[in-house]
DNA sequence: CTTTGTGCAAATTCTTTGCACCAAA
DNA sequence: TTTGGTGCAAAGAATTTGCACAAAG
């Protein structure tokens, strides 16, 4: 049942726990970009032990081993996306709220100056204003 | 002598002040992403009045009118960059170094999900390890 | 005057650390 | 029985807030 959590766990060598695949379970099904606070509290009343050190813990382990990606668009807590495919995010500055934005290919950078690097991550962010808020508040555009 | 950095502040509507110009002229001298805490200890010097606030206050009225970018690819602070043409940044997860990379284009989405929102900020982050770190310590990567 | 900017101190918020306990191999 | 994971409480760091004073138009 929960075998596709804990293969995705294994692919990127980290030991399955109950606590680890409760945290990558709910990425996997909500993909929200949710900060550890948010998953925490989603988590909590159906396992009432869980910490909010085990979560920050979990989330570091799996961004780190590449199993899910750390989004950076909010300016306060970092937030957390199961879907590591290639994406690119749009947060609207009055409302907060995060659309995911599909992209037509990954944007090339000149190959000389990163010849030698390593890159593990790439994000690609768009800020703004959504359809919802211009609307109400259009005098901030 | 500061005009330009006076036409700046104006041409985003913000009314120039010594903090500001201080402030926007540091940025303008250092392309190298600081964040407040940086900016504050270099002024501070000669000018022994500035508060932290101020540089706060300073740095999120500058981004949100445009005159700078605010660059979110250090989990830990907000970093500032007065290039506001389009360039991605390169910042190594070991010694936390930042490269500026130039772009061949802009990114494009697919622009029916974009249709009706205001897009005021476009950023491409690559995270990873640089030449240095890469050859010091390679079981990193 | 009246509005806008500045700066101090305190508060808040997010995240990390130190350490003790538990659990699994 | 040794290693690695968890969780609590406390610490730490970045940023914001409330408020009073100063400056500029």
């Amino acid at each position: 049942m929960k075998t596709h959590i804990v293969d995705r766990l294994q692919a990127h060598d980290i030991k399955p726990s109950a606590q680890r695949i409760a945290i990558l379970e709910y990425l996997m099904e909500n993909y929200t970009h949710p900060t550890a606070d948010t998953i925490f509290n989603h988590l909590y009343p159906s396992m009432p032990t869980l910490s909010k050190t085990t979560v920050y813990n979990t989330l570091k382990l799996l961004a780190q081993q590449g199993a899910i990606n750390e989004i950076t668009i909010d300016e306060k807590n970092v937030r957390y996306d199961a879907d590591i495919s290639p994406h690119a995010h749009f947060r609207c500055k009055y409302c907060g709220s995060m659309f995911d934005l599909p992209i037509k290919r990954l944007p090339s950078v000149v190959t000389e100056k990163i010849d030698g690097f390593m890159i593990t991550d790439t994000q690609l962010y768009y800020r703004g204003y959504c359809k919802k808020c211009k609307a109400i508040v259009p005098w901030l555009c």
